[in-house]
DNA sequence: TTGTAAGCGTTATCAC
DNA sequence: GTGATAACGCTTACAA
């Protein structure tokens, strides 16, 4: 591989002149410019960016950490991220954190020790204060998916209230009076706001809460369906059930069913995040759609623009999320 | 942060010693490891790993380039890829080719620019040619899902073949006498030799072929459908359909539906892959298994026995799919 | 077993 | 505008 070094001789310049027309961030005359382009291709010369990290304290990467990388969810979510880096010369290096905290904690280490010049975190396990010490280190970083106060302008959030309204309110408007409600782990934060849609949508409505109606599932598939008998059996008047997930919707579906529902007519059910299942089930879910890839995309514009001032769109923090009409829910 | 130099005056030895500390590749005499490591603990010094890779010339770094980072298949390959390579130590940075012989290329050159040790390449649109002067070039390199004979000790496949015929084996177990074959494109190996392999079931059973019986599709979903209807227009008498993968196995059954047959009494489906959301279908999608994860595994294997001279275990290159049994087929 | 010193391929600060 | 030259933080002969 050329070096720098061999297109200066060639091209009959300084070292420091072809670092010049290689940035072109100082003034060059055209003609030397010319001559070091034309050595350069001559050369087929790429520049090492190892050897440019080291000198400029940069490596214009970018670290990413969320829980998985199977699933339904994450892919488009990185998938939009590198490819916004990419167009910048940037490049991505993955970790996953299986929201346990060590493991979120190892692996930020471990971008870190990458000289990553700026990290992504979609985390669950970390706690606030770790993430504020981390800013007070100095390190670069935004948060996909959670809100701390301290860290507000770095945190890429979405509207889960307004989601976990718009799926009750649907199934109001539907007719339905007696609505189950399946939640993830309410300790969560999105659970919770999820929640929370859901109860002023009812209050809304004018519908009394009833603990009857509440199941508290840890967003598998396997808790959908154990919600959806024990509501069920509980209130066997419900005409419909609100999933905080569509994980979860699956197991009420196939629950449902077992169960001798016919579907939606039986039982209508949503689901929350749209990923990229929800219309294989049957029938096909009505869900909230989860804007994860301009999350991703945003998060990745706020980085070119924080730490490398490039770019200068602006930023939006939080993203709404709206209804995807499929087949799953339909009058009482 | 911390630099070797501060440790080693720190220790008061040479920073050659704290880089074979470090290292652990020269003996060093167990006093001043000990000095050393409390030195470098009492710092909290962490190596710069963009130093190491310019004086080593290797960057621990991975580059894997995938078709797409979003949908249901390569989740799971680079959750085990990356797996592997954490443990030892290295990391992945992550390209997608979308497919696109322009592309994918640019996305080598790209991995390439970044200095990566070694790349670890899914890709479809790229010649042969090109690939085997990629290795000509000296570049480091393991494909997956592809074979090119003078690449043979580098490449990872799955026995497309067998599978096939699993498949088609296991209608023709269940008594279906009448299958039809809804193939991917058949310019593309895998498709040509899950055909292959459905074909050679056929004859095992001694059922005549017909072309009647077969369509080709785009391995997506809409195809499925669209061969779903063609073949029952074609020849009603069809009580099974083996499809080449999950995606066009969705739509058949999305369309066996609307041409009001029962699922499976009124017709047999059989999908390949594995993917994700099979068993999100109704009924449970049937399906052959591509040991996707494994395969990622055992590149990184092979990477790190090849090209870190790291890990001795055994290589496997051809892997071996099997029958996933659910719920989509029955007898006819 | 340890130290010295020459790289690795750039960038960036000076002068000129 | 351009050219020397000192970093950047580490590895690795070669000596001692």
């Amino acid at each position: 591989m050329a070096t720098i070094y061999e297109v200066s001789k060639l091209a009959g310049v300084s070292l420091a002149t072809v670092s010049r027309v290689l940035n072109n961030n100082t003034p060059v005359k055209e003609e030397t410019r010319l001559k070091v382009l034309a050595a350069m291709e001559e050369l087929g010369y790429q520049p090492n960016s190892v050897a440019q990290s080291l000198a400029s304290n940069r490596s214009n990467s970018i670290g990413i950490l969320v829980p998985e990388l199977n699933g339904p969810f994450f892919g488009t979510l990185l998938s939009d991220i590198e490819n916004s880096f990419r167009q910048a010369g940037k490049h991505v290096i993955i970790a996953a954190g299986h929201s346990d905290e060590k493991l979120e904690k190892e692996s930020i280490s471990f971008l870190q020790s990458r000289n990553c010049d700026a990290l992504i975190l979609h985390v669950e396990a970390v706690t606030d204060e770790y993430l504020v010490e981390l800013m007070e280190k100095k390190v670069k970083f935004v948060l996909i998916n959670r809100f701390v106060p301290q860290l507000y302008d770095r945190c890429i959030t979405l509207n889960n209230q307004h989601g976990g309204y718009l799926a009750t309110r649907h199934m109001l408007e539907h007719g339905h009076q007696n609505i189950g409600y399946i939640s993830g782990p309410i300790w969560k934060h999105d659970a919770e706001q999820r929640y929370k849609g859901h109860l002023r949508a009812l209050t809304e409505f004018g519908i009394p809460h009833s603990e009857q109606l509440f199941y508290e599932g840890d967003y598998h598939e396997e808790s959908g369906a154990l919600g959806t008998k024990a509501l069920l059996q509980k209130a066997s008047e419900i005409t419909a059930i609100v999933c905080a997930n569509d994980e979860m919707a699956a197991g009420a579906l196939t629950a449902a069913r077992e169960l001798g529902r016919s579907l939606p007519d039986g039982l209508s059910i949503i689901g929350f995040d749209n990923v990229n299942f929800s219309h294989y089930t049957f029938p096909k879910l009505t869900t909230i759609n989860y804007p994860m890839g301009e999350m991703g995309k945003m998060a990745a514009q706020l980085i070119l623009k924080r730490v490398y001032q490039q770019n200068n769109s602006s930023i939006q923090t939080v993203f709404e999320p709206h209804l995807i009409e499929r087949d799953s829910v339909s009058r009482p």
